[in-house]
DNA sequence: GAAACAGCTTGATCCAGATCAAACCCTCTT
DNA sequence: AAGAGGGTTTGATCTGGATCAAGCTGTTTC
């Protein structure tokens, strides 16, 4: 006895999907979270290997990940370019945007994904409204820079298995936050989009992948990657290589 | 004639700060930025050397330098640090504190700085009633992320003189928004900075500043920096070193 | 199911920048 | 004005990761 109209709006509203306890409705009340229902009314899907924006777009929206997987990048005049990051479900998109009202990097689907379209007017207008919101927003852009600050770290200072290490942990960690196995997933990325994003080249990534293998800390199969010793992970990041 | 308390005020507020066009009050109009008035009722003053905020710190305000120059720096529990930024007059800082409610990295004064206090829970408040603050805090927020992403980009993928290049280039361009000259400056902080900055070590900062220097790009002495080619910086920031 | 291709691994060699070391230059203190 | 100490420059050597090269593996295409 459902309408197919009733049953698209359940699958679209922020209050019924079951990413809210990871993205823009966390720590919403009840109410708060049915009015999010009306920012977001749009849902997009992206080939894996397609972009959702690119450099130099008009910004319009900010996009909330509901599936899939994607890697943002900014490039150089002359080729080079840098990955900045990799963003799972539940994860926002596009506040590189705001500053300019151009997009400041690439966002590429890695999988088969889909969106959420927020548009941005929408977003600035309903968290003038709702104080949790309007902090909450503000959280998520302040995580965004400590996380960043996080990655400078990583590339100013430690060392190529470190990096890995860290890279390797902080998956882990992402992915038990999503229900699934801390211990056991699947690489979505290529070594090459790996070594990009640490500063290393894909050959030093797989090094680094079969020397963790050999030293009984993880087992490679391609993309399939199995951590069997994560205190072990954990150790190789903390140490600095020096004698002392 | 005129009182003592007068002066004051006109000294604190941000429609007479001759700051407004670099800092928060951005865009906004009169009434708007007289607004800023009640939220920025605070300066303190911060000595070279000392600290405004450490890692760890309950967060409760931002920051606007009024005076002086700042660096950001995070560290591992190992002991390493990496500097995440120098920041300037007219420059936001604490952003980094809003995700967890304490500061995610340590500022310290690179000369006697005086900055102005804004509590962060007026400043919400003020952004849900004055639309243009609002997006201009996104702005900002969004501005940092963006500039990080350059630094990964640096940090992941620029060769040494490349990044020193694109630090000095960075740094005239800051000063030339300042009003102070764009070819000739002085450093507020180490050759170690600038390295923990760039992923560099101190001996290879000077190295390459020397270099600048015997290719007729840049006078130096000691901390004083005078640019004489500011192209052939740029050229310098573009080469990948590749062959082809 | 063969061919083509993209991605991955491993080995050999090279080099940019790190490390070690020493001297130098400022600035501040007494 | 001498001395101390932090910061800088420069030289010599070392090394982690880049580069070059070849073979391997899994997946897609026809």
């Amino acid at each position: 006895m459902n309408a197919p109209v009733t049953l698209a709006h359940i699958k679209t509203a922020c209050s019924t999907c079951n990413l809210r306890e990871l993205c823009l409705p966390v720590g919403l009340k009840r109410d708060e979270v049915e009015s999010l229902d009306e920012l977001v009314y749009t849902r997009m899907k992206v080939k894996r290997g397609e972009s959702l924006f690119r450099t130099g777009d008009d910004f319009a929206s900010l996009y909330a990940i509901r599936v899939g997987f994607f890697k943002t990048r900014v490039a150089t005049e002359d080729g080079r370019d840098q990955v900045t990051g990799f963003q799972m479900a539940g994860e926002l998109i596009g506040i590189d945007g705001i500053v300019t009202d151009h997009h400041n990097c690439d966002a590429v689907a890695l999988e088969d994904s889909e969106v959420c379209v927020i548009p941005y007017s929408k977003l600035e207008e309903l968290s003038r409204k709702f104080e949790v919101l309007q902090h909450h927003f503000h959280k998520v852009m302040s995580r965004e820079i400590v996380r960043d600050h996080g990655v400078m770290l990583l590339l100013g200072s430690m060392r190529a298995e470190e990096r890995l290490a860290a890279f390797l942990l902080n998956l882990s960690q992402r992915f038990t936050a999503r229900g699934y196995s801390s211990s056991d997933f699947i690489l979505r990325m290529t070594r090459e989009e790996i070594g990009s994003y640490l500063g290393l080249k894909l050959e030093t990534v797989s090094r680094a992948f079969s020397k963790f293998q050999d030293d009984g800390l993880i087992s490679v199969q391609q993309k399939h990657i199995r951590i069997s010793d994560i205190a072990g992970l954990k150790k190789v990041m903390g140490q600095t290589g020096s004698t002392c």
